[in-house]
DNA sequence: CCCCACTACTCGGTGATACCGTGTAGCAGT
DNA sequence: ACTGCTACACGGTATCACCGAGTAGTGGGG
């Protein structure tokens, strides 16, 4: 699949949300499963602007913690603000495919 | 429905291509067609600056024809490059879409 | 023992996109 | 003459994903 990051904008965030609201993990782990869920082309670079925007929004919870595998690990969880936006997002993703939906089947 | 704007780059072209090719029409119109489909908040200057992306990069046929109701119009229709673009736009489109349903089933 | 690979995070800068504000202009009705 | 609707163009802004380079820790092969 060709280049998709105009079109990941906006939902690459709420994807990292929803990594994240499922399990506690780490942006180097949230970086591989994105990549085996079908979005090959993310960058670690990419995954980790991402975090310190939500930890400077105040959308979650950081803990570090040392790795047997190399430097230590900051694992991510959501608060409850982090929630909303993460229920705030499936909103807004809902209402924009529904919308796009209908404009193609009115066009054919 | 709050701020889409984010979420909408990368696929308000689109919808614009998918008006165009459904229709030999103009900007203010497709304007029009957007906000009663649901993209209440996108404005005319957006709408604009995409027609004339879409110009610059060769996509659309443009046919300026005097308007019964003010100014002239700038009627816009897609050629096979833009065609090209619109099947494009929809395969990242159905992607994209079922990878982000895919997270959202593995979450829960 | 040293280099390399993998793991793990940070940061400055770039390009693309939607949006905002303003300006220009034609036409119709009061 | 004034207002409102139609119709388009343009300079500037904010945000986002991406890129490139840098900094480190760990472990294995030559």
């Amino acid at each position: 699949m060709d280049d998709l990051t105009e079109m990941l904008k906006g939902t690459l965030e709420g994807c990292v949300l929803e990594i994240i609201g499922s399990e506690e993990t780490y942006g180097y782990a949230i970086t591989r499963r994105l990549n085996e869920l079908g979005f090959a082309d993310v960058i670690e670079g990419t995954v980790y602007t991402i975090l310190l925007r939500l930890e400077r929004g105040d959308l979650v919870r950081v803990t570090k913690r040392p790795s047997e595998k190399g430097p230590p690990r900051k694992f991510y969880a959501l608060n409850a603000a982090g929630r909303a936006e993460l229920a705030a997002f499936w909103a807004k993703w809902e209402y924009l495919s529904s919308r796009i939906d209908s404009l193609r089947e009115s066009g054919k």
